[in-house]
DNA sequence: TCTTGACCTCAAGCTGACTTGAAGTGGCAG
DNA sequence: CTGCCACTTCAAGTCAGCTTGAGGTCAAGA
């Protein structure tokens, strides 16, 4: 039995954000020793599968839709189709990181009078280019 | 000169956004009729870098600061860290969808006893594993 | 001239995933 | 037995990037 003190150090994960989790339903504390609560080892791979879920690009409620009561049961169709986006996500981003690079190295006066960069625009304004935030995932831990 | 209705058609971008664009200092009207703004046609390139800043995972802050009165003027700089950055979450986006692509087609009765998924799942939680919200970027345009 | 309605402003709301703050509780060292 | 303080709860705040709503304005068509 782990105390959410433990819990947070062994996974990274704030206990403020543990008890979110235990809040949405993501993770279950296994009983409490007065208020505190008390969480079985198996959490920190849970927890592991709640930062793949999350990395993957789902989101928190989907996540616990996925997991049953009995370990993750995740729907196999749901993960093919998100590797599916995940492909069409890198290859977007792909674009974005070479366009970025030539532009780096370009050396047309102004970007604008690149053909390549041009072209990279035209990209970005129509094919639907969509990244994340930047924001972490909750895998960082650092959060003082 | 545009209005913003014309602009907003053009780009694909709603004229609430605009208007929060212009607000932000990353466009500016070229004046008003009446009440209403007009844009210069070259808007419409401004707009395309913008969502270009947006799908490389630029903040319409740094934006704003990178796009100077004379037209864009990108610290060369800056677009490399920020590619660095990209391959960075192209790697780890990478891994993901193999992951899931494995766990879709893995014959293992739960997934934590299949040692390839676990593996992931290590990767995923020592790997500083970060990833978008999903959320759209502006690119997509459809919002009404 | 009058009406229309697309535009305007400003403030507030929204989403998702948390964090923070105030106020309360209780296990355990001394 | 007492005090400490790490935990607890609950509500509210945060962040980014917008959207929405209420109430106002005014150029243009009839």
């Amino acid at each position: 039995m782990l105390e959410i003190s433990d819990v947070a150090k062994q996974s990274g994960i704030p206990a403020s954000t543990l008890r979110y989790y235990e809040e949405r339903g993501l993770i279950r504390s296994a009983g409490r020793r007065g208020l505190r609560r008390l969480f079985e080892p198996d959490v920190l791979e849970r927890l592991g599968l709640i930062s793949l879920g999350r990395a993957a690009g789902f989101t928190l409620e989907e996540i616990a839709a996925m997991m049953s009561e009995e370990g993750p049961r995740i729907e196999r169709t749901a993960l093919v189709s998100k590797a599916e986006e995940l492909d069409e996500k890198i290859r977007q981003l792909t674009i974005m990181r070479d366009g970025l690079r030539h532009a780096a190295n370009c050396r047309a006066p102004s970007h604008m009078e690149c053909p390549h960069f041009r072209r990279i625009l035209r990209a970005a304004m129509t094919g639907r280019i969509s990244v994340g935030s930047g924001r972490s995932t909750g895998l960082n831990g650092r959060n003082d």
